[in-house]
DNA sequence: GCCCCGATGTTATGTTATAACATTCACGAC
DNA sequence: GTCGTGAATGTTATAACATAACATCGGGGC
C-alpha cells in the first residue's frame, strides 16, 4: 500500500511525465497515459502483468499485454521509466529533468526502489568497460538489499 | 561459433568447476557436470533453453527444464556461473579462484561476454548504497555495447 | 533392514514477452 | 474531400522463460 507522502510524490510524478510529453513533442495517448496512471497509483515498481491487470480494472475493459509493453517500451525509450532486470519490473524515474544514469537500489523485503545518481559509479563503470576495449551503450546498475526502513526493523 | 582459442579457455573452465567441487565438498552430479560441459562447449552465454536442448542432445534424451534450472541454481549458487540479468542467459564464471564481483560486459553484436573485475567500481557502488541507508547484498553490474572485436569492425 | 536426506525425474502450470497482421486515426497533398 | 501515409492501437496467437508439486531413487548412518 502507498503512503499517503509516496502517493504525493509519484502523482506529482504523472503530472511531469505530461509536461514533458508535452514540451518535447511526443503523443502521451490513451494507452500511455493509462500505464503512467497506473504506476503512480503505486508505490512499488510493478510487474507487466500487474500493470495489465490494473489498468484493465481502471478502464473496465480487457487488455491485452502488447498494449501495454508498446506503452513500457515507448516511456523506457523517453526516459521516463526504468525496467528494473533482476526482477522483472518496472519503475518510475526519479529524475525526469535531465540525463542521467541511474542506480537502481530495490528492497528485497518491501520491493520499493530508489533510484540514485551517483558521477563516480558512472565513471568507475565506464572506465572498467573502456579498458576492455568495450563501448559501453546501456549499463544495468541494480543493488538488491534492504532499505533503510527494513534494516532498521531487522527485516 | 566457437574459436579454437576459446573453446581451449572454456574446457579449462569445466575442468575448474570440477576440481573446485572436489576440493569443496560439492557433489559434481550428472545433470550439473552436463550443464557444465554444455557452457563449456559454448563461446557465449546460453539462455536456459538452449541450454535444455543441448543437454538433450549430448545425452540423447529429452531433458525437463527444472533438471537445467535445478543444475543452473547450484552453479550460481556456488559461483561458478553468472546469470546476466539483461538478456536471460547464463555465462561460466571467469575466476573462479577467488571471491569476486564482477562487472560483465556483454556485446550486442556478437552475443559474448566479458567479466571483468573492478575494486573501484565494486567501491562506488557500496558507497553509493550506503549513503542512501541502503544494506547491499546482490548486485547486478552490466554493460551491453560492443566489444573490442565488433567495435573494430565497426559492428 | 530402515530411515533420512539430498538429488533427480515427471507432469503440469505459471509468468513474462513478442510475432504477425488488421484496424483506426490524424494530417498533409493534391 | 478523398486519398495516401505513417504512427499508434487492437486482436489473436504463441514464444520464451521459470517454477510448483509430488513421486522416486540412492547413498550413509544406525
Amino acid at each position: 500500500m502507498p503512503t499517503h507522502s509516496h502517493r504525493a510524490v509519484t502523482s506529482g510524478w504523472a503530472e511531469q511525465v505530461r509536461q514533458a510529453c508535452a514540451r518535447r513533442g511526443l503523443q502521451l495517448t490513451g494507452p500511455r497515459a493509462g500505464v503512467v496512471a497506473v504506476i503512480a497509483e503505486h508505490a512499488d515498481p510493478l510487474g507487466a502483468y500487474a500493470i495489465i491487470e490494473a489498468l484493465a480494472k481502471r478502464e473496465n475493459k480487457p487488455i491485452a499485454p502488447p498494449t501495454v509493453y508498446r506503452a513500457l517500451d515507448f516511456l523506457i525509450e523517453h526516459g521516463f521509466l526504468h525496467r528494473i532486470e533482476s526482477r522483472n519490473v518496472f519503475a518510475a524515474c526519479a529524475h525526469l529533468d535531465h540525463e542521467h544514469r541511474g542506480v537502481l537500489l530495490s528492497c528485497q523485503t518491501c520491493g520499493r526502489s530508489v533510484e540514485i545518481e551517483d558521477d563516480s559509479v558512472d565513471a568507475a563503470v565506464d572506465r572498467a568497460a573502456h579498458s576492455a576495449g568495450f563501448v559501453a551503450k546501456g549499463r544495468v546498475i541494480e543493488v538488491a538489499g534492504l532499505c533503510e526502513d527494513c534494516a532498521g526493523r531487522g527485516g
